[in-house]
DNA sequence: TGACGTCAAGATCCG
DNA sequence: CGGATCTTGACGTCA
C-alpha cells in the first residue's frame, strides 16, 4: 500500500509548473515551458524518491495545451531523453504515477466537438505516460461527465465512446465517482459492464451518495474486484472537507486522527491512497510516517526541523510538547507528533507568538546582517505590530536573508509557506 | 450569464 | 523600477 499526493509540491525548491495564455502559446514559448516543467517534474520525483513517497499524480499541465491544436510541437521526440530519464527514476524507485484530466474533459458530451476534444485529451495523457515508459498500472482517472437531462442515455453514450477509444487509452483508463452527477453506484455498474477499474472518492461520496447506509469500506470493497492484476493495486482517493469552504472543498491539511480512523478500518485490503489536499506532500509525509513499518525517529526529527518555527509561531506550548516528545530516541511517537502539529495549526494566531517566532528566526542573522538589514527587519516588524499590518512582509524579508546568508536549515522551513 | 475549481499568467497598484 | 496584490484565463455543464 502506498500513500501519495497530486500534481504539485509545497516547500520543495525548483518544482513549480509554468504555463501561459492560449494567445501566447507559440513554439518557442511552449518549448521553454515544457523544458522547465520536465525539469520541475524531475525534481519532484527526486523529492519523492528521497522521502519514499511512492504514489504521485502528474499534473495535466506538464505539457501546456498538451491536447490543443495550438500545440503542434513534437514534444515526445524533442524531449525524448528527458522523458526517458524521468521514467527511469520513476521505475527504479518503484513509484506509481497517474494522471487525472479535470472536470472539463467530458467524454460523454452530446456535443461531438467536446467529445472529440476529450478523446484528444485522453490521447495526450496516454502519450505522456507512454513516453515515460511506465506500465499499465499507471492510470488515467476520468469522471463520467454530464447528465444532459437523462443519465441513462448519457451513461450509454459514455460506454459507446469508451469502446471507440484506442487500446492504449483503454488499458490505462479508470473511472471515478463525482460530487454532482454520477455516484459510486452508477460508476461501479458502468465499470463492471465495461471492465474498467473504479476509483472510489470518499469526499465525493459524502456529497453525492448512492446509499447513505453504506460506508466507505463497503464501497471500497465493492470496487476491489474491478481492479485486475494488470491494473495494479486498487486505488482510492481520500480527502477531508475544508470546514470553512463549500461542500467538496479539500482541507488545508489531512487531520491525522481522522485519517488513521479511515486507514485502520481498511483492514487487510490496503489500497493505494491518493490524498487530495492543499498541503500536498506535507500531508503525504504525515500519513506515511504514521502508518509505516519503519519506525525511525530520525524521520520525525527531520520533519520537526521543518515544522518547528511554524509551530512556535502558532503554539509555543505545542512547540514545547513536541520537543519533549522527541527526547527519547528509542521511541517513534509519530502519531502524537502529528497530532500535536495538527493541534497547533488549529490554534488562533496571536501577535505575541508571531513576533516571538520572527525574532527567533532573526536570531540566525543577528551577527550576519548589516545595519541596513537590521533596520529594515525591525521597521517591518514594528509596522506589523503597530498598524494592524501583515506579517507576510516580515517573513518574506527573513526568507530573503536566509537565501543571502545561505541558511539552508531555514530555507526548508515550513514557517515560510 | 455566472458559478463552479484550479493554478499561474497578466495586469495593476504601490512605494 | 521592482515587488506585492488583484484579476483573468482555460475548460464544459448547469441553474
Amino acid at each position: 500500500m502506498s500513500i501519495g499526493y497530486a500534481c504539485l509540491t509545497v516547500g520543495v525548491p525548483n518544482t513549480d509548473m509554468k504555463n501561459c495564455l492560449l494567445k501566447n502559446a507559440d513554439e518557442e514559448k511552449l518549448t521553454q515551458l515544457i523544458e522547465h516543467n520536465l525539469s520541475a517534474l524531475q525534481h519532484i520525483i527526486n523529492y519523492n524518491v528521497a522521502n519514499e513517497i511512492l504514489l504521485f499524480r502528474i499534473s495535466s499541465d506538464i505539457i501546456p495545451f498538451g491536447s490543443s491544436p495550438v500545440n503542434t510541437l513534437p514534444w515526445k521526440n524533442l524531449f525524448q531523453q528527458e522523458l526517458q530519464i524521468i521514467g527511469e527514476s520513476v521505475k527504479r524507485a518503484g513509484i506509481r504515477v497517474s494522471m487525472h484530466p479535470g472536470q472539463y474533459t467530458v467524454l460523454n458530451s452530446p456535443d461531438q466537438g467536446v467529445a472529440k476534444r476529450a478523446v484528444d485529451d485522453l490521447m495526450y495523457h496516454s502519450d505522456f505516460l507512454d513516453s515515460l515508459g511506465v506500465d499499465g498500472t499507471s492510470k488515467i482517472i476520468l469522471h463520467i461527465g454530464g447528465a444532459y437531462g437523462d443519465k441513462k442515455v448519457a451513461i450509454k453514450r459514455f460506454a459507446q465512446r469508451y469502446k471507440d477509444l484506442d487500446e492504449c487509452i483503454q488499458r490505462r483508463l479508470v473511472i471515478e465517482n463525482d460530487d454532482k452527477t454520477y455516484h459510486i453506484g452508477d460508476v461501479l455498474e458502468l465499470g463492471f459492464s465495461l471492465g474498467v477499474p473504479v476509483v472510489y472518492d470518499n469526499l465525493h461520496n459524502q456529497i453525492n451518495y448512492c446509499d447513505q447506509r453504506k460506508d466507505d469500506f463497503y464501497w471500497i470493497s465493492q470496487c476491489r474486484s474491478s481492479w485486475k492484476p494488470r491494473d495494479g493495486k486498487q486505488k482510492v482517493h481520500y480527502s477531508q472537507q475544508n470546514p470553512l469552504k463549500s461542500a467538496g472543498s479539500h482541507s488545508e491539511s489531512i487531520a491525522i486522527d481522522e485519517f488513521l480512523d479511515f486507514y485502520l478500518r481498511l483492514g487487510e485490503s490496503q489500497p493505494d491512497i491518493m490524498l487530495e489536499v492543499k498541503d500536498k506532500n506535507l500531508s503525504a509525509l504525515k500519513c506515511i510516517n504514521c502508518t509505516t513499518q519503519k519506525r525511525n525517529i530520525k524521520v520525525l526529527e527531520l520533519e520537526w526541523s521543518k515544522y518547528k518555527y511554524a509551530i512556535l509561531e502558532k503554539s509555543p506550548k505545542d512547540y514545547k510538547n513536541i520537543r519533549e516528545l522527541l527526547k527519547d530516541k528509542s521511541t517513534y511517537p509519530a502519531v502524537d507528533f502529528y497530532r500535536t502539529i495538527d493541534h497547533a495549526y488549529g490554534q488562533g494566531l496571536f501577535q505575541g507568538n508571531i513576533v516571538n517566532a520572527a525574532l527567533h528566526i532573526w536570531g540566525y542573522f543577528k551577527n550576519l546582517a548589516n545595519n541596513e538589514e537590521r533596520k529594515r527587519f525591525f521597521s517591518l516588524l514594528q509596522r506589523y505590530q503597530e498598524n494592524d499590518g501583515a506579517i507576510a512582509p516580515v517573513k518574506r524579508f527573513l526568507f530573503r536573508l536566509a537565501e543571502k546568508y545561505k541558511q539552508e536549515y531555514l530555507l526548508m522551513s515550513y514557517y515560510f509557506l
